[in-house]
DNA sequence: CGCTCACATGTGAACGGTAACATTCTAATT
DNA sequence: AATTAGAATGTTACCGTTCACATGTGAGCG
């Protein structure tokens, strides 16, 4: 790039105005007479000239830009997220600054380089409870806009998105229990996430309405990855408790969890149902089939961005939280319980 | 936020010393008695001031941000891309803002937002040949840095890092001839990306160096979806050319490929064996689990951010073209040929 | 014909840093 | 004690916009 640019200045001489004009013209301001609009645009196209975003944002105090935290960027479940989030956000005039964070050491300094760079305000993917994201409460009381997605405590002070959960673990157990199961496991995620604890407590109220006695012995806990429902399903199957169907708190904990029954000699659907949350994109292209509870990704990120520009523009809108319905997508790796 | 915010000369008020003083702290230059700069130092922490990068972006004339174009951010091999590009250029100083293109039509106005924003370098993700693109030249000429990752035209007048494809299409194409298939399809992509006609070199290569004829009626055409590889394997099956092997040029190719032949009462690998390519993470947990060709995905972003930032900061260093290895992961979907 | 008013355009000062140069201070050297 | 180099600190201008306000212009009216 040449060094020096061309400003609004270069192109008021050329157009024989003053810079000012020049402005009213790139911000279309009513006030400009058609002629030297035409004269200011024949310059700008002349010279080639673009407007300097940087210079706007000093000028103005805001930037026109937010900033989004995410654990990782490569789980489909936060790339849709922030793709979405993406498309709505650029929709609205405002460009996405993504961060990731694979410790949640990294948060507070992820944090302090967002704010160095004066985003006008935050999307933060699955803020876990987690002292190092406790660096985000002085600043939302501070007014810093901030929307929480996915996976969010339940606070009424700032504004979220996320899916109800607890209904999308009824779901999932109530049609288990629809099949004939009784002896119904699930494999959760780390206990210090909300969405285990909430799609743990629609496995519970699915079983207590059904009244049926809820085994401590049935939950068994994994971390998300296909491999820990793997090894747990190992020990499962080693304890000789008896089940006949698994609710797997996640896609990828379903498919290792039956990878892990294949291996011990077990059939699904046939012996063993297994159920998953997520749906995916390649859900259905497992073998069996992958029955799952789906989540709305696409909505995640558009009413994060949709709340937060909200609330950027009008500071005084009170926080909003946002829940949104989870579904069941039956394929086939659920099946009856044989007598 | 509280609208005024703390600047440079409130730190210096407050300490008692020039803001130029107070720059030289920040910026850690020599030039400060440490009793000053324990002066400033204590003046910033008690006043909360943060360091305004858009202020500090406006009077270097550069934004340490890097734009980043890619055609989606939920295909695994851009996440993984863009995740790892990001954490290599925090590492180096620099942001990244990205964008995704879900049309060519948007690559020029991103472009253009992009430019406005005034990003220091730009990395592009699979740059098709298509004229929505070619508005990347003439940016390229005038000086901006620029470099294009995987699936990228081989010019020398841009730097780049992309996989060696064809020699990866030739380890698929080779570990199927060595597993005694002769009559190998291959299911491509679309035709007007690099990476297409480069695996497919390697799928000749190899053939001919067996010396095996060449069948047009082998090679078929896909979008890289899963369903078109079904489609595409429907209407091969239909026509009743023979084969024994199936080299999908990516995994989501091949687990649809796996599907359609089953759905059609082959056994894979037993009757028909097929290779995908990309190894994404769940690979192994299809049934059966994939053989296919890996790219070393963490390597493209590392590379990538490596090359624009050395690029922008030595402006005269030439492009560079880095060529990234491939690698045979066998699992069980290909087997030797049943006579 | 002069006055008013509304609209179009111009002027100068921010915004919060850094660069370049000027000045002051310190301590060593003469 | 005067000189002086070199380090520490200060001063002023500038980066490219927008904002607030000032000024210019022309139509409409009595």
């Amino acid at each position: 790039m040449s060094r020096s640019q061309i400003t609004i200045r270069d192109v008021a001489i050329q157009a024989g105005v003053s810079h000012q004009t020049v402005s009213r013209v790139i911000n279309n301001s009513e006030q400009v007479t058609p002629s030297t609009r035409k004269r200011v645009e024949d310059a700008i196209k002349k010279l080639g000239y673009r407007p300097n975003v940087i210079a706007r944002s000093m000028a103005q105090g805001h930037t026109h830009t937010l900033g989004c935290i995410s654990p990782n960027l490569t789980n489909y479940i936060f790339s849709s997220i922030i793709e979405n989030a993406q498309a709505e956000a650029r929709r609205l005039g405002f460009f996405i600054l993504t961060g990731f964070a694979s410790s949640a050491d990294d948060v507070p300094l992820l944090l302090d380089e967002m704010l160095n760079r004066r985003v006008d305000g935050l999307l933060v993917l699955n803020p876990r409870d987690d002292e190092r994201y406790l660096h985000l409460l002085p600043l939302i009381e501070s007014g810093m806009p901030v929307v929480y997605l996915k996976n969010t405590p339940k606070e009424e002070a700032v504004s979220s998105v996320c899916a109800d959960d607890q209904n999308g673990g009824y779901l999932a157990t109530q049609y288990l229990l629809e099949l004939g199961h009784t002896n119904i496991v699930t494999i959760i995620g780390p206990k210090n996430e909300e969405c285990t604890q909430d799609r743990l407590k629609g496995y519970r109220q699915a079983l207590s309405e059904a009244s049926i006695k809820q085994e401590e012995t049935l939950v068994i806990k994994g971390d998300w990855s296909a491999e820990s429902a793997g090894r747990a399903v190992q020990e499962l199957l080693a304890s000789a408790t008896p089940f006949s169907a698994i609710f797997a708190q996640n896609d990828r904990m379903a498919v290792g969890t039956i990878r892990a029954l294949r291996d011990s000699g077990l059939r699904v659907p046939q012996d063993i149902s297994v159920i998953g949350y997520d749906d995916i994109p390649l859900a259905s292209y497992f073998d069996p089939p992958l029955t799952t509870i789906r989540q709305p990704m696409d909505e995640f990120g558009r009413h994060g961005a949709q709340l937060l520009v909200d609330s950027i523009q009008n500071p005084k809108h009170s926080p909003r939280q946002v829940r949104l319905d989870t579904q069941l997508i039956k394929r086939n790796s659920c099946a009856p319980l044989q007598s």
